[in-house]
RNA sequence: GCCUCGGUAGCUCAGCCUGGUAGAGCGGCUGCCUUGUAAGCAGCAGGCCGCGGGAUCAAAGCCCGCUCGAGGCUCCA
């Protein structure tokens, strides 16, 4: 049970994300990475405040304290949320409290908060117990000579914080006793935060030319879409109100929507989706398999309780979904690296076959993600993902390798219609690999051709060594990722994966991890955000011709030349163009807004005038609607060239429009 | 997980504040029109107003609870 229970109003700019970022690295700790079980700890939030005020609402528990029901303000005090677990004891209250004193000297601050706040512990004392040890811990600090308040125990409160911006504001600590009533002694304040410090980010731009100036250095007059990026990725800052204009879009246009009968993330695809997203699978497939790699398919569920499963789950706890089966816990699979590394663990190869390229494209590859993340095509909880590993003999092989695949990727891009201009790359590494190779790295920019933000750690915390990401900007202001490479030095040991080198010793390979595409479902969103943006920009939006579900659109003016028109269309549908017929009685006006609102590349309308003189008049979208006299061989020609090198699929619905169920609306 | 908003016809939504016959547009169906490049006309059908409880003579509407969903925050390995 709880011993209080606070409603916390908190007030002015970033402090209630510092609390609560500081929270949840507290229940971070208190899950339990580092502390050894059955080991009592005194769980203290120490923060820097300009002030804190607090109200007393109402009694939690019959033994609270009396107190009257005043607000409370205290100024320039540091507060120690304090939470008192079972076993902790009078030695380690003074402890706890000698460290604050040596703190406060450093701070230059002589005042302190005793907030008792039961939030920090799942293993509570009696509330009798803590009530004696806060009491401890008062009366000890008082007697240090520091001034003291405290806020009274077994209340339900309020409270209202502001906290300061320097580095030593917010500390979190805590302090275990051994069971057996050892010597107390300062756990270390637990990986968690450690690793915090080494995850602390330096923020750079580089520039094709090979500088790197530090981000507050640099101008972003011409590069407002990579400041937009920048802005994202390092502040977090969006204000955005407004739906995600791909939502409505997707529906409109029948390609997905979502599905109330499954999960959140979970979509259902219509006809014309299923075929767009196919003919995006299909290409990044071709691509990558053209690129050298090998493509295999793995499970799509896989044993909670394999060795080397366990081990990388437990660095992403709580995020699969989980399958109970009457002798198994499975987790369905949240990448395709499992499945691969599986594979190529049981696999026999040597330098000599070495970069090995293993391809899958998942279908899905599955994340829980939180209630709240998930979002239109942007974000789901069930994804198709190709992802690309290369097992490279040597940092040098890596490295080659890591360019050929960033330029596969920019292909990838480009061949689904994102250009350079439509997204921004980060690049991410430490310290020391940039020191080692500044060369290569300036490579890599150059490649891009455009400047990069660069993102930089004093030490390694993640397992890979060096990352970029294609990231697109939506309408917004939001970065999603697409593209991403990483060189991995953690996982071919974890999976003992190994190679045999040319002394015929086995040796851990280097591992990257590359989706030349990012999800299919978010290559999706980005084409229809950009659609939108082109939208505001007073053009026609549209997909590009090779994904459009229909090419080319034929409208007889009247009934009497639909024999004439079936046979064009047969014609046209023979060079592997999507055409169909609008034999709808509806006036030719309507039919053509119809096409439009379905962002048909070509309309053309055929009547008495086309059939005598054997010349279409094409309608253009991409030409802002203008219409075109053309042949019909011509026609083929023109639109056949422009869709070369692309995959095709046929009409994925009925020829004749009046054939064809509403999917929505 | 937190905050906010929502669930009424196939779709988008109005009605709710101020309780008393359930509304519009689009779409569908039927008929007329046979069309020359972004909405032709008319008629018809279509609703357990998310679920459960309460107060009321009377609930889509007021109160309470539940549920499902969306958006934002956080998160995004």
């Amino acid at each position: 049970m709880l011993v209080a229970a606070q409603n916390v109003f908190i007030s002015a700019g970033n402090t209630t994300r510092n609390l609560r970022r500081r929270l949840k690295r507290i229940r971070l700790l208190i899950s339990g990475v580092t502390a050894p079980k059955k080991v009592s700890t005194m769980r203290i939030l120490q923060l820097h405040s300009n002030f804190i005020v607090f109200k007393p609402v109402e009694k939690e528990i019959a033994v609270a304290e009396e107190t009257n029901k005043e607000e409370n303000r205290v100024e320039e005090v540091l507060v120690l949320f304090t939470a008192i677990e079972e076993g902790d004891d009078t030695a380690l209250a003074q402890k706890a409290i000698d460290d604050v004193h040596a703190f406060l000297d450093k701070l230059k601050v002589n005042r302190i908060l005793i907030y008792p706040f039961a939030h920090l512990s799942s293993n509570l004392s009696k509330p009798s117990e803590a009530l004696k040890l806060i009491k401890v811990m008062e009366a000890y600090a008082k007697q240090k000579e520091i001034e003291t308040y405290r806020a009274p125990f077994g209340w339900n409160k309020q409270f209202t914080i502001s906290i300061k911006g320097h580095p030593l504001a917010e500390q979190s600590r805590f302090y275990a006793s051994i069971e057996g009533g050892e010597e107390a002694k300062e756990e270390t304040v637990s990986e968690a935060v450690r690793a915090e410090e080494k995850m602390k980010s330096f923020w750079y731009i580089l520039q094709p030319d090979g500088k790197r100036e530090a981000i507050e250095d640099f101008d972003f007059k011409g590069y407002e879409n990579l400041g937009k990026f920048a802005k994202y990725e390092i502040a977090k800052v969006r204000a955005s109100q407004q739906m995600p204009p791909h939502v409505p879009l997707m529906k409109r246009l029948e390609i997905a929507d979502y599905e109330q009968g499954s999960d959140p993330g979970n979509i259902r695809w219509y006809p014309k989706g299923r075929l767009i997203k196919s003919l995006l699978e299909q290409f990044v497939t071709a691509k990558t398999i053209a690129y050298g790699a090998m493509e295999v398919e793995t499970p799509v569920m896989y044993d909670f309780n394999h060795p080397s499963l366990a081990d990388y789950l437990n660095r992403f706890p709580a995020r699969q979904y989980l399958l109970k089966t009457e002798d198994k816990e499975l987790f369905l699979r949240f990448a395709a690296c499992f499945g691969q590394f599986l594979i190529v663990h049981d696999t026999q190869f040597s330098y000599k076959q070495m970069p090995l390229k293993v391809y899958e494209l998942t279908r899905y590859s599955f994340r829980r993600e939180k209630s709240g993340e998930v979002c239109g095509l942007r974000r789901l909880r069930a994804f198709t993902m190709p992802d690309c590993h290369a097992f490279c003999a040597d940092l040098k092989q890596a490295k080659q390798e890591f360019k050929t695949r960033f330029n596969l990727s920019i292909d990838v891009l480009n061949g689904m219609g994102l250009s350079k201009d439509d997204y921004e790359v980060a690049i991410r590494f430490t310290e020391d690999f940039y020191e080692e190779n500044r060369d290569f790295i300036a490579d890599l920019v150059k490649i891009y051709g455009k400047p990069i933000l660069a993102e930089v750690w004093k030490e390694r915390f993640f397992y890979f060594r060096l990352k970029w990401d294609c990231n697109f900007i939506d309408n917004q202001d939001k970065a999603a990722a697409l593209s991403t490479d990483q060189i991995d030095v953690e996982n071919a040991k974890r999976y003992e994966i190994t190679y045999v080198d040319e002394k015929g010793e086995k040796q851990y390979p280097l591992i990257l991890h590359c989706s030349p595409s990012g999800a299919i479902e978010r290559c999706m969103y980005a084409l229809l955000e950009k659609a939108y943006k082109e939208q505001q920009k007073g053009k026609l939006p549209m997909l590009p011709l090779w994904l459009s579900p229909t090419q080319l659109r034929l409208i007889p003016m009247s009934d009497k030349y639909i024999e004439k028109v079936e046979e064009i269309a047969k014609e046209i549908a023979a060079h592997c163009i999507r055409v169909d017929i609008d034999d709808h009685a509806s006036t030719l006006q309507k039919r053509i807004r119809e096409a439009e609102m379905e962002w048909i590349p070509y309309v053309i309308v055929v009547g008495q005038r086309e059939l005598e003189s054997e010349v279409l008049s094409v309608r253009d979208r991409e030409a802002h609607g203008k219409v075109q006299n053309m042949k019909l061989e011509e026609l083929i020609t023109k639109v056949a060239s422009k869709l070369e090198g692309k995959p095709f699929k046929p009409l994925p619905l009925p020829l004749n429009l009046s054939k064809r169920p509403q999917f929505y609306g």
